[in-house]
DNA sequence: ACGAGTCCATTCGGATTTGAACAGCCGGCC
DNA sequence: GGCCGGCTGTTCAAATCCGAATGGACTCGT
């Protein structure tokens, strides 16, 4: 199984104490800043976050037409009172650059997902808008997906798990937000 | 096809919580598949953990001159034996593509952070070298690197937290490169 | 009213990423 | 030996993404 990873961590370490010191110096261990514990979970987090969401990407695309974020568009806007949002909130939403979204409702629009329409009341933005055939392609893709997000994370969770980790991962997101925020707005 | 029929159906679907059920229905809810504290749990770690990805991608392009891929890079060859890896074994770790691989391994061979070297057991692979730059390279990023997620992330959790969240993403990244390594193989 | 400063979304050029082919090499099997 | 199927990494064109620059539209103070 992953006795291949072991081995080779294992053979790593023993080739010397120099390479483990060179491990803790240069990558993940630094004492002063991380300890074992904490760097052990912070690789796990970002190996498994990267693979989980490669995952579920390839299955989307496997039983619908739909990307991660083609989907994730079609969420927050069947969501949205009118089915409809302003770029700049779905660009925040999303944690995409401006541009990114601009392209990427570009696309969509072309595929007759969603549709985009000035916006009433300021002249310089835009809207999305949720058309039937993205709200028909979104319930379609559904079952699919959230079986995806079932299978390969939640069902191995218990409720104390999900309960931690959604704790922790709402504060952060509370906190990068505001971080956001204050580095856009430094005059607070 | 009369699509708007299906709009005219969502939206007459109140019977008091109208926009609650068009919420459960399409895009999270769905109460066979995700029940309410796991819907926000997904919710919450996916968009933190996008907002944390840029966030300290930000942070490490503002203090070096090097991509979080780039760091990730270095931070598995340093950890290496010779200070070398195969590009299979690169990429598998990386979960990246190989053709992405191999992108980033020539960005880099072209900056003077690693070399590429033929295989001398294997006349068809090559591998990646950390270079005496590389290496520098790291040991300048890792100090603020390190911070990043530090002050991001790790500081903001206690020892429970820590423990919770290794136990799931360990055991989350065991069970998604079991699923790869079994769809690879299907004979087994 | 009017101008400076700012905000919104897009555009543009260039960098990155993908997926499908590809060339070369391995291993086993006749 | 010599061929065949599979593995390893690269290449190529097309799709995607980013950051800086842009154009038009708000908001304020005067």
């Amino acid at each position: 199984m992953d006795s291949s990873i072991n081995l080779r961590v294992m053979s790593a370490n023993r080739s010397g104490s120099s390479s483990q010191n060179l491990k803790e110096c240069y990558c993940c261990g630094m004492s002063e800043s991380l300890d074992r514990q904490r760097m052990a979970c912070w690789r796990a987090y970002i190996e498994s976050s990267q693979r989980l969401f490669t995952q579920l990407e390839d299955d989307l695309r496997a039983d619908s037409e739909l990307t991660f974020a083609d989907y994730h568009v079609l969420v927050l806007l069947s969501e949205a009172p009118g089915q409809r949002l302003r770029m700049g909130e779905l660009a925040s939403r999303l944690v995409f650059s401006p541009s990114r979204l601009t392209y990427q409702i570009t696309t969509m629009q072309k595929r007759g997902l969603v549709a985009r329409e000035a916006c009433p009341v300021d002249r310089r933005g835009s809207e999305a808008v949720l058309t039937a055939a993205g709200l028909l392609a979104l319930r379609e893709a559904a079952p699919h997906h959230l079986r995806s997000v079932r299978t390969h994370l939640m069902d191995d969770l218990d409720d104390t798990e999900v309960a931690c980790l959604t704790r922790v991962f709402e504060r952060l997101g509370r906190r990068l937000r505001a971080d956001r925020d204050a580095s856009a707005t430094p005059s607070e």
